[in-house]
RNA sequence: GGCGGGUUGCCCGAGUGGUCAAAGGGAGCAGACUGUAAAUCUGCCGGCUCAGCCUACGAAGGUUCGAACCCUUCACCCGCCA
């Protein structure tokens, strides 16, 4: 990850520039030194998921290019709710799911930004610092003042939200807010740059509007593109529909790492550009890879390497390798040792059982997450395995030859559904272990 | 405040007294083909002690041998009128 002289000219090769400001005065005001830039970040869930990484590594590129980004938290736009790309009004959370959620948002950021004292290290701000003790009386007159209703009216996130049923005073105050944010961040670390999902763009060019108000400061925008994959998803959500995050309890390294490995051919370009820090060269290698001999899936590999070493670490992404290569390497698991193995298994999804044999469907049910239902039918559509052979018989139970090593189990749902069930002699049977850290 | 329309399984949406676990589409799952892709074809797609049973059609009551379908009340949503 050498440093990127000309920032700009990277984000336009990665797709990562939308819309800017007039780009010439960008691109100068990037010339001219170390610039202060920020993006927001609203606490919408208990993690941050694969998505939230792009705005969040287009800072780390800025860093990396000499430049000091703020991470700001929304600990007060987040309690409010932005109606940006919304068809209905957002409920609103508590001040401790409120609090917990700027914690743990905070921390992650943490993890991918260099944060200290220097020139180009990160600042990281919550906007609550600012507003919690804001009267109301003064928030009108300094900031509403500049803000004409027809205007607000206009922009694309509220006159959305106009035709599908409307919105609230709260959130169509958000965009004071965020602007608010600007000319604050200005004063407290001269930041003249926001960047930003293109979804944002309305409310940054607002910040823009108050900060030429208030402060006669010309500042300036960037935002990156709301990327969808091939199949119309958002990035970084899973084929079930769920999110891809961040916090290994919510979704294990193995399960990135699979996330990853499965991206579809004609997504992993823009995934290697948004999601990692490969230089253009290498990208561009691995766009032929994938154009000649797309079947060896070197983009796919060189992604989920980096990203899960980016996420997780080095140590981690060798644990989640060495498991989809004992799983899906295609060699006999019995011919395996113990060792290699239980290391291996280790890391997928697991469960305990206790000693004695039980029915394929109950331990398919357990270690899977399925229902007995959905067990039973994996098995008549022939699509359950036992250390990587068949189920054919509905009824069957364990014996004891199926136990590696006396001790696992690998059940198998389909191609990618995995589950290890280990059996261990001493205490209760049935409890569930998740993934160790 | 008045009048009218609506609330169905993950989503959209048909169904207007028995043949309804509920058409059709989407999403998802599995199999075949492959590359732990995509496309295509086939099957599946509430739960369970699985040839049967249980739970379900906004909520609660009621009518009926029998209700997603009829009646009453309540909640929420959408129109139109004040």
């Amino acid at each position: 990850m050498a440093p990127v002289p000309d920032v700009l000219a990277d984000l336009e090769w990665r797709g990562l520039v939308a819309q800017s400001t007039d780009r010439g005065a960008l691109a100068a005001h990037l010339a001219g030194g170390p610039v202060t830039l920020y993006c927001g970040f609203d606490p919408t869930a208990d993690s941050l998921h694969v998505g939230n990484l792009v705005p969040l590594f287009a800072l780390r590129r800025f860093q990396l290019a000499g430049h000091r980004p703020v991470a700001l938290a929304g600990g007060a736009t987040g309690f409010i709710g932005d109606p940006s790309g919304r068809t209905s009004e957002r409920s609103l959370l508590d001040a401790d799911t409120l609090a917990r959620r700027i914690r743990t948002l905070s921390a992650q950021m943490r993890h991918f930004l260099a944060f200290g004292e220097g020139p180009t290290d990160a600042v990281l701000a919550d906007n609550l610092d600012w507003t919690r003790d804001l009267r109301v009386i003064d928030f009108l007159r300094d900031v509403g003042k500049h803000f004409p209703v027809n205007v607000m009216l206009d922009r694309e996130s509220v006159a959305a939200r106009l035709d599908s049923g409307g919105l609230s005073f709260t959130e169509f105050s958000y965009q004071l807010l965020q602007s608010l944010d600007f000319v604050e961040l200005y004063r407290r670390f001269g930041c003249r740059l926001q960047v930003g999902g293109n979804d944002q763009w309305g409310n940054i060019t607002a910040g823009l509007d108050l900060l030429r108000r208030v402060e006669s400061a010309s500042a300036h925008a960037l935002t990156f593109p709301l990327v969808t994959d091939a199949s119309g998803q958002k990035i970084g959500k899973s084929t079930g529909g769920g999110n891809v995050w961040i916090d290994p309890a919510m979704t294990s390294p193995y399960a990135l790492y699979q996330y990853l490995l499965h991206v579809d051919d004609r997504d992993v370009g823009t995934y290697l550009r948004l999601l990692t820090f490969l230089g253009r060269d290498d990208v561009e290698q691995l766009d032929v890879a994938t154009a000649q001999r797309p079947r060896e899936r070197v983009a796919q590999r060189a992604l989920a390497r980096e990203l899960t070493a980016l996420v997780h670490g080095p140590a981690e992404l060798a644990r989640v390798e060495a498991v989809s290569a004992t799983l899906f390497g295609g060699g006999e698991l019995s011919s395996l040792d113990e060792d290699t193995l239980a290391a291996a298994l280790a890391e997928a999804p697991s469960t305990t059982v206790g000693t004695s044999d039980a029915p394929l469907v109950d331990l398919l049910a357990a270690g899977l997450g399925l229902s007995k239902s959905d067990a039973r039918r994996a098995i008549r559509e022939g699509g359950a395995y036992l250390n990587n052979v068949r189920i054919t018989d509905g009824n069957a139970s364990t014996s004891a030859a199926d136990w590696l090593h006396d001790r696992f189990l690998v059940l198998r749902r389909g191609k990618r559904a995995i589950a290890v069930v280990e059996r261990v002699p001493h205490d209760g049977a049935g409890s569930r272990a998740a993934p160790p850290e």
